[in-house]
DNA sequence: ATTATCTATAGATCTATAGATAATGC
DNA sequence: ATTATCTATAGATCTATAGATAATGC
């Protein structure tokens, strides 16, 4: 665990050497919470980035309280004082933006639904779908960015696959739905199918192994989303209309 | 941990029960290694079947090497003694199968190349790349079966990326090389985000996750291989067409 | 005489809880 | 008076090693 950064943030409480720095005068910026609700605000969250940047980089197991409660700068007692248990926690992890994503792209579905009217098209099924997606990651900075790497790990496990289920159903359910009226002559395994393939690639970019970089000698870059968002939705079309032979 | 099932092997030195069962007479089958080679040889099998298991559905860390000696029926130090440490068994593990799986993949790309002369098509390259493997695991049993998951799994890791570079990068080189020739005029970035697509459909085949399952009401199943291999190339190759406008 | 397997055990680490202390709230 | 944070610690588990025992090999 060389590799855990400690992030020593100026909170209250946060160890002798950093209380004593900062004790004679209340220290300028809004960087020290007045309220406990503030104070408590600023926990859980700074408690849930690190816990996602951790679980997201090495999984549910690969990860100790310990190792969340150093990057943080505080004791992994409070991480129990919060969340309970580590399951909890993992499981905060993944609620916190769950809500946010799987709403998003609802709405994008919809809105494309009603927009296509009686001719809804692969194509634009899925810019709906992967775009709204991606750019809510990519634009929505590091924090995001590490949710997508953590959905993208969880989705990859068993149990995880589970997790998802509850949060992303309708999602994929109003999808499959579209899709299926945009490709009348298509059999529902094909475009089952097709959505299988569709979420392998997504799940492949959200995790920005690095794999691309290297295989493409630098050209490419697993952080460069719009990359992915100006090619995935046509080649995904493409191939959707390929499997009517 | 409930659902570690013990397989009782009827091997040597197997527990004081299983041992005085068959203490009297040796035991009719070819169940019970003559030669010490063919002792070794069993026990290393075994250890990376169960080892192949676990790891395929928990991970790493999700594993400990009781799991593992529980699994085989067989004493924590055991493993220790044939493979040192927890990290080697892993490699271990990816080792046993990665040199045929990219041996016989890279042979199914250069005899494609040999064959299609002057003309290589995409398909015809993915279907060289794709079926090959797919049909790998699927006549494998269920040992290759869970090697596949466990390729998912670790490609998925930052880590675990590392690992597959250097066996199956000949591999990703050799299919990129032969695309580029099938599309002269896209882009190397184009190929290169195409080849990403298909990784990543591929590893969410191997995962079997269960998720297609249940998404598609029972009608497509994640163990189902051939349903994959029927569609995957000509999806993608699809795909690829449709990058260049 | 060598190899395969087990027994015993050290040392580290991990999760979780109980209870103390130091802040804010009213 | 309540909430946030820390100290101390129990109990479980995990990896790994040293050394004993029981097989096969010659």
């Amino acid at each position: 665990m060389g590799d855990a950064k400690v992030k020593v943030s100026e909170g209250v409480h946060r160890g002798a050497t950093s209380r004593k720095a900062s004790a004679a005068k209340p220290p300028a910026g809004r960087d020290r919470p007045r309220t406990k609700a503030e104070q408590r605000a600023q926990s859980l969250e700074q408690i849930l980035d690190a816990a996602e940047y951790l679980f997201s980089r090495n999984g549910f197991h690969g990860v100790t309280l310990r190792d969340v409660a150093v990057r943080v700068g505080i004791h992994t007692t409070l991480l129990h004082y919060y969340f309970k248990d580590k399951t909890n926690l993992f499981e905060a992890v993944f609620a916190r933006r769950a809500g946010i994503t799987s709403g998003r792209r609802m709405e994008a579905l919809e809105g494309y639904e009603r927009e296509a009217g009686a001719a809804p098209t692969v194509e634009g099924a899925l810019h709906a779908f992967l775009d709204t997606d991606l750019d809510l990651y990519y634009e929505g900075g590091e924090s995001w960015m590490n949710y997508a790497a953590f959905c993208a790990r969880v989705s990859n496990t068993p149990e995880g696959a589970r997790l998802m289920d509850a949060y992303f159903d309708p999602v994929v359910l109003k999808l499959v739905q579209i899709l299926k009226r945009a490709l009348p002559d298509h059999s529902e395994e094909d475009i089952f199918w097709g959505y299988h393939f569709v979420t392998g690639a997504l799940m492949n970019t959200l995790a920005r192994t690095g794999r691309i970089d290297k295989v493409s000698g630098g050209l490419c870059h697993s952080d460069d989303f719009p990359a992915v968002r100006r090619r995935m939705a046509r080649f995904m079309a493409a191939g959707f209309l390929a499997l009517k032979v």
